[in-house]
DNA sequence: TCAAGTAGGCACCTTAAGGTAACCATGGAA
DNA sequence: TTCCATGGTTACCTTAAGGTGCCTACTTGA
């Protein structure tokens, strides 16, 4: 086993690991919405742009397995469900709120890079 | 249409390309490795656990295609090859170190939501 | 003459991610 | 009594991501 140099990008890497959980496609949209507010799903789908019911309820039960979201029913007819964060996903909005900021002060960099990507991809 | 609102995550937020482009496994791997300096193929390999001659190529070639990577060919025998960051990649440095940062600092929290998936996924 | 290092291409395969569409249950309103 | 809203589930399908393995070309040193 030899030693892991500071500039190795290892398998337990912290960063490589919060940028796998953060690769899945509406996981930091959900967290970041939730971080605004408890909220039913129907709200959240609304706030989701192109998310459909399925990826939400998907993507919902993998952030409570993950610890990351509570899910609380109101037993009242029409049903009537809240999703919120958990302490551990409070803290798992700050790296996003970062990225967040970043990019919102960014867009015409991001906006670039996306844009050449897109055009090598259709050509 | 519709105005949108700040809190919703539509498809031209800078935000969800930002998360898009880093979402591929060996992008933020390979951009903060080559921050450290432009690098030969077989260095970035051993600096990047795990990646295979094929994904190192085949990212390398897409962020060129973005903008943001540079190749330079030295025609000596044997060949030499270095890539480097363009000054677009230099930008993209800054959310990537960002959240390295914070992925430093809060391993904890990391490996605990990254523990659950791992658990919930093999189960 | 043959292996070794350097850089990379190509064919192929497997899995997982994401999406669509249809369906279920409930009870109150029209 | 039929329909709507709510909050899902399920089956099915398509694509893309990532990986393995083997091949190329070039030259120098053993």
């Amino acid at each position: 086993m030899k030693p892991i140099s500071k500039e190795e990008y290892d398998l337990k890497c912290s960063t490589r690991q919060l940028f796998e959980l953060m690769s899945e496609k509406w996981v930091p949209g959900l967290i970041y919405t939730l971080s605004l507010g408890p909220q039913r799903p129907g709200k959240l789908a609304g706030r989701l742009q192109g998310i459909s019911k399925k990826m939400l309820t998907q993507t919902l039960r993998n952030l409570e397995d993950w610890g990351v979201v509570k899910r609380t029913v109101y037993d009242v007819v029409p049903p009537h469900v809240e999703y919120s964060l958990t302490s551990l996903g409070e803290k798992m909005v700050e790296p996003i709120a970062l990225v967040h900021d970043w990019a919102q002060e960014n867009r015409e960099d991001i906006a670039k890079v996306f844009g050449n990507r897109l055009a090598s991809k259709t050509s």
